[in-house]
DNA sequence: CCTATAATTCGCCATATAACGAATTGTATG
DNA sequence: CATACAATTCGTTATATGGCGAATTATAGG
């Protein structure tokens, strides 16, 4: 009950879900989604924090940059549960058609901004 | 979106996440629900309105008494996901365990209780 | 009718949470 | 080695949330 409410408590926050949401296709790294949930560095951060202790999410670094993606097939059943929930209840959602579509943008011009 | 996260608020509660596992096998009116949480019957009142808000559960008037269940099969998808995510992560989990037996003695006990 | 029980609504309070800015750490690059 | 940028941590603040008790509504039964 303990992790299942961890990751309940973590897919709460619309910022989070769209987070989720966002590395179903691509990793992303944080500077990315900061520029893609348009808030403040602290508050991505303590969202990633959150979604990283929930075991949703997993950090690479490279270089200056973490690149976050959402966890493997190793993940805990609820985990894995919860991310096919969120993308099968998203796909014909207008507001996270639009985001993966920002989100393709964003990887797009990352020659200018997060590449090493 | 919208409705998304409702269903995600609705089940960032533990009392309300108990509240659906208790209800995946069958329909109890609130004062049972009252004696399975320990709680308050206006804070178990405002869960329920909750959850039903969210479209997660619904009531049924009979006499005195208001027995709430699981939606149908009519329900949105999220809502449908939501459900089936909260029983197969619970299926081997040691509180939902105690639960779903304390369930079934209050069911049990039911003609010295909510019963017409 | 009057009382008891079921359930909800309302107002209150304590705590949790999400947001930010400032300060800090780490890494690449001039 | 100084600077710039990525990312995190920390402290603060406003709001959201969960809990309760008191008051209210509705229904069954004496």
């Amino acid at each position: 009950m303990r992790n299942f409410m961890a990751t309940a408590k973590a897919l709460s926050d619309e910022g989070r879900v769209r987070i989720v949401a966002a590395l179903a296709g691509q990793e992303l790294c944080v500077c990315e989604l900061i520029e893609f949930l348009e808030l403040a560095p602290s508050t991505v951060s303590k969202h990633l924090s959150l979604l990283k202790q929930a075991r949703i999410i997993e950090g690479r670094k490279s270089g200056r940059w973490i690149y976050y993606r959402l966890v493997g097939d190793d993940a805990p059943v609820e985990v894995l549960a919860a991310i096919e929930w969120v993308r099968s209840s998203l796909r014909d959602d207008p507001v996270a058609r639009r985001d993966s579509e920002r989100v393709s943008e964003i990887v797009a011009g990352r020659a200018d901004a997060c590449s090493d």
